[in-house]
DNA sequence: TTTAATATTGAAAATAAATTTCAATTTGAA
DNA sequence: TTCAAATTGAAATTTATTTTCAATATTAAA
């Protein structure tokens, strides 16, 4: 897992995945660092549709094919995870030195929050090291009733 | 959540989805009965395929679709969940009485293990709790890989 | 038990996300 | 520059799941 790139600037993460392309003996293309860098700046939760939307709005003429291929380039070099699925469709987050991805899913109106507990993260470490699993990552989904659809439900 | 169903007899458990299903106002097949009978067999995880494969073997003219079909009545009532997803297949378990779903899951071998651990369902309730969160169910995946493909890498 | 309204079924068609194919193009080491 | 190898876009394919629909089964009422 990555970590503590929180304060590196995009055009060093850049540099980087250039270097990992190079190392894999694949070629850098100009279609990769533009899929790379409209990545790093959505802030939350993604889609494939919703970002090869983005890039057609920008004028770019990448091809959803691409978008998938370099997708899994990223998650591959330990950019981007996939986090969750809803409706049949994967969705993806920049993890960069983000902690794990813990989620509340609501099974009403479909929104999903980001959890932070350290106590919980702490524990699933402390259980793999006891498993001796090698974690690479994880994921926590709890799936329930948010607190406005209660409200609307009572 | 379902609990402390464990020793309940098949027979009642058939019983109760009967009224499940009548409570419904939708009309109680053999076929839903056989396809329920069919899953309480199942002691790990399986998928349609699995289950249809299963219900074939023992002559069984039920079709994939009603074997969709009835998964999903079955979800809304408790009996079993989907608990994880491999090559865009859907993975479910009898849920009945058990702990919740917590699973290493190997990235090498895409072994799937049980993960029993009071302390992080504790800790999971609690902080749902904390966050005004009505949990339903939760998913927790480790993913990463188990010491048998540790041992066969070095 | 017969009737009739309605739900369910199997088979086939449809859906849609993701992957693959392939000819044309681009990359990068020599 | 050369050129083998990788990559691209567009279209075709794959495949789990869902939907459609005519035939059949269920069930409550007569
Ligand atoms: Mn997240
Ligand atoms: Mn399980
Ligand atoms: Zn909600
Ligand atoms: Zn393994």
């Amino acid at each position: 897992m990555r970590s503590s790139l929180k304060t590196k600037e995009n055009i060093e993460l850049v540099k980087e995945f250039k270097e990992f392309i190079k190392k894999k003996g694949l070629k850098y293309t100009s279609e990769r660092e533009e899929i790379l860098k409209e990545i790093l700046k959505v802030k939350d939760h993604f889609d494939v549709e919703e970002l090869y939307m983005k890039l057609r709005g920008k004028g770019s003429k990448i091809s959803k094919a691409s978008v998938y291929r370099t997708i899994s380039l990223l998650i591959e070099a330990g950019y981007i995870q996939e986090v969750y699925r809803q409706n049949a469709r994967s969705y993806y987050e920049v993890t960069l030195d983000k902690i794990p991805h813990l989620h509340f899913i609501c099974i009403k109106c479909k929104k999903v929050e980001e959890i932070i507990e350290n106590e919980l993260i702490k524990l699933i470490q402390k259980h793999s090291k006891q498993k001796n699993y090698a974690p690479l990552t994880y994921h926590l989904e709890i799936f329930g009733i948010c607190s406005d659809c209660i409200k609307s439900i009572s």
